[in-house]
DNA sequence: CGGCTCCTTGATCAAGGTCAAGACATGTGG
DNA sequence: CCACATGTCTTGACCTTGATCAAGGAGCCG
């Protein structure tokens, strides 16, 4: 984490508040959350916040990319999901009041607006309009966790593999040649699957020789999404 | 569902509502909770509702037991979680707005009350005790979800088939003789763990070998609960 | 009794994990 | 500029886990 105080990020202004529930605070409220907020430059690698630790608070993603991630057996990661400017991290545990059962690391240098814990649920507990988009965001979260547990356990790997490209596809969109806009390593996209590096790297090969994407370094490109979705059985 | 006049709960008196998000109603919510719901008697089998369907409502069990799964390939089922007296159901589509993401099923004979949605998101926004409280209840759920992709990912059969020993036990209890309260078949248990009627059954065999548990067709009857809970790796 | 459904066990097989080795890219210091 | 080290990617060989198939047993009910 660095200071960065010439970034600093008006509220009031800030054209990412319109995609988080922050949209529904009024004028006072407003006020608040600039003062008591603190924005900071994190670098690629940098953790925000430790699965285990109460959290002081919650991170409103200004810029950049990071991924949430629990720790199993041995270390390996398992990626839950990424956030992305827009999305707020570290509000489950504020919320729940437990501690944080996710690490968030920045895999594309970020900038983070941090929102202390107090000042969050005082807000949520006295603004309906925010709370409730709170109570939706978490319920949809909630949703997609599910449904994943369901892959998990009776989904193939090709299938899965298939599903996490669209997901990225979705997630992070593509340049102008259709290349994923997102760099992730092998083994970070194999902690997302729940499999290892090697499986991975074989499944994206078959789907190269298939003809569905092309791959360049870290980079996939989607060559053809409908056979994958096809591939990933979504009905 | 059956008719059950004769069962009507008054929210006033019902020894349930102490242990959900009603506690925290007003009087005036309360009478109008008590006027708008509806109790009805479910069996053993009967489906509550469907994934994929929009919900009319929100469930809060008073009696019974019930299981909430996905349908997969093949209909497979993958349970996600179980409810019993005090659980509240079908909440999530209500409030993030979304059709039902699992089914529910009775596998206990049970009393639900229903709460039509505009009543229950009505008092959720007017109610900050009470939402706050559904934000608490979902983002715990999210907890585990999260939790239980991890384990899906990262563990062993025998580790999953261990845990969820330890997960019956806490959730439904045990009688005077150590056996978990609550009568799954064998197809169920691996419906939970994600994994094939026969790989289950092999497992509980050689849990019974080797001490840790005993069966008594479908009751499980947990002798060494310290050792399930180092073969399941809670740490 | 026959006809269910569920449970159990054995045999077989494939998916995918693990191990090992080499390729490739990148960065560093001499 | 080269030699070397480091980290990631890729491929092949092998082996384990757990899925699938098949058959028989146990319990229950009309």
């Amino acid at each position: 984490m660095r200071n960065s105080d010439n970034d600093f990020i008006y509220c009031e202004n800030c054209y990412i508040r319109a995609l988080t529930s922050f949209k529904h605070l009024n004028k006072e409220q407003l006020e608040l959350l600039n003062y008591e907020k603190a924005c900071n430059l994190y670098k690629r690698g940098d953790i925000v916040y430790h699965e285990g630790h109460k959290g002081g608070g919650v991170y409103c993603v200004n810029k950049g990319v990071l991924k949430l991630y629990k720790t199993g057996i041995d270390g390996k990661e398992q990626i839950l999901r990424f956030a992305k400017p827009g999305d707020l991290i570290g509000f489950r545990s504020v919320l729940s009041d437990e501690a944080a059962c996710t690490t968030a690391k920045v895999i594309e240098d970020a900038i983070l607006c941090f929102i202390p814990s107090k000042l969050f649920v005082d807000i949520a507990s006295k603004n309906s309009d925010f709370s409730m988009h709170l109570i939706r965001l978490s319920c949809k979260e909630l949703g997609e966790s599910n449904k994943y547990i369901l892959d998990l356990a009776q989904k193939t790997l090709r299938e899965r593999v298939a599903e996490i490209i669209i997901l990225l596809y979705d997630t992070f969109g593509v340049d102008n040649e259709d290349f994923i806009q997102v760099s992730l390593t092998r083994e970070e996209v194999a902690n997302i699957v729940g499999t290892a590096t090697e499986s991975v790297i074989r499944q994206l090969s078959d789907f190269k020789k298939e003809g569905s994407i092309d791959l360049k370094g870290r980079k996939i490109k989607v060559k053809n999404i409908d056979k994958l979705r096809i591939i990933s059985d979504i009905y």
